[in-house]
DNA sequence: GTCTATACTACGATAGAC
DNA sequence: GTCTATCGTAGTATAGAC
């Protein structure tokens, strides 16, 4: 793996746990087993590598859920009883995202950039948020047959994606409330089973 | 207002944006108008003042979630149409509290913690999030009715909150989904109104 | 109690050897 | 392309004046 490669992994798990600032280009390059004046090199500083990072986690998620998006059907020319069941699919694809570990460090950079926007969410955006959050809105209003106007069918697909995405960001205590040790195929069936459950109640209720 | 207080204020906001490690107690210290050694004096150093903060927060959000569960009914006594009517009032006031501009700051500071737990977490677990989690989870219980086991229930919980959390936690997204600026009066009613029908259809449904 | 002064460590950037 | 060496800045902690 060559260097510039080896830098933006670490550069991933660095800036999502220590955040822009905090993560030191010092500890970087040791872990990526090469120099400092790399990154300088590579991408021109500091905060050119967070932009590469930013960059990078939209590929690798892009890789993951992009197959899903393409294949998927028009939702204008789906029954609602199959946006629920499209629905629930990407739930349970964006969950298994969720849920494996290597989406942790993905999920640290973007909450952090969530919640303290930089120029890096206009990247994260762009490059896969945007694509995905149009398809779930569409799925959302085709489930709703015409209940629902395009801005209540926002709101709801945002709150559907909360119930996803709550096993990700407040995992401490999600584990505490379930006293459960960890997420392993158990948990993460219980988990299905619910959201399955909440989406079909959700997106059927009269 | 005395020096040790403003420290913790202070300490609350930059903690939430940089982390333990991110964070300046010069920074701080200059923001609390005193000198960097009133740290030590008052919290030991850093990691004291870390740990103090958490404390404050916890206190914080105990003042405001404490009144509700305080006066309300033990959920066992509760009709099912009642324990769904407080999960809704629970979550309007979790709500209203997320949508609050003054608990951006603390909210930065437990996602921190969820995302990357140190001995802080503890303290927030122990001083208001078991005995919240606790309640919740016995008002979804009861509003099942039966229906569901105590496992259950607490994954149904866990996702409730996330419908909640959302809104706070990538806050960017929703706003960017929703075509808002900010989310003002018109916008929480909006959020309002969708999650007391989610909450409706998932703990009612059949 | 609160301050100033300082010791010591770590930071990012960059120049220059190879 | 990748390295070492170094500069200037900023970090925490602490000693000691008042």
């Amino acid at each position: 793996m060559p260097i510039d490669e080896r830098l933006l992994d670490v550069a991933i798990e660095q800036f999502g746990r220590q955040g822009l600032e905090g993560a030191s280009t010092r500890v970087i390059a040791a872990a990526a087993r090469t120099a400092m004046s790399s990154i300088t090199y590579h991408y021109g500083g500091k905060e050119g590598l967070y932009l590469a990072a930013a960059r990078r986690i939209s590929e690798l998620i892009t890789a993951r859920m992009g197959a899903r998006l393409a294949q998927a059907a028009e939702p204008d020319a789906l029954s609602p009883q199959q946006a629920v069941a499209q629905v629930t699919a990407f739930a349970d694809g964006f969950l298994a995202m969720m849920l494996d570990p290597e989406s942790a460090p993905w999920a640290r950079f973007i909450v952090r950039e969530q919640m303290e926007p930089t120029p890096a969410f206009e990247v994260l955006w762009g490059q896969f948020m945007q694509a995905v959050s149009d398809y779930l809105v569409k799925l959302v209003l085709r489930a709703g047959d015409g209940r629902w106007k395009l801005a209540e069918a926002r709101v709801r697909a945002v709150a559907l994606i909360g119930q996803v995405l709550v096993f990700r960001v407040s995992r401490a205590t999600a584990l505490r409330v379930n006293g459960w040790e960890a997420i392993g195929a158990p948990e993460a069936a219980e988990i299905r089973r619910v959201l399955h459950a909440h989406i079909r109640a959700i997106l059927t209720a009269s």
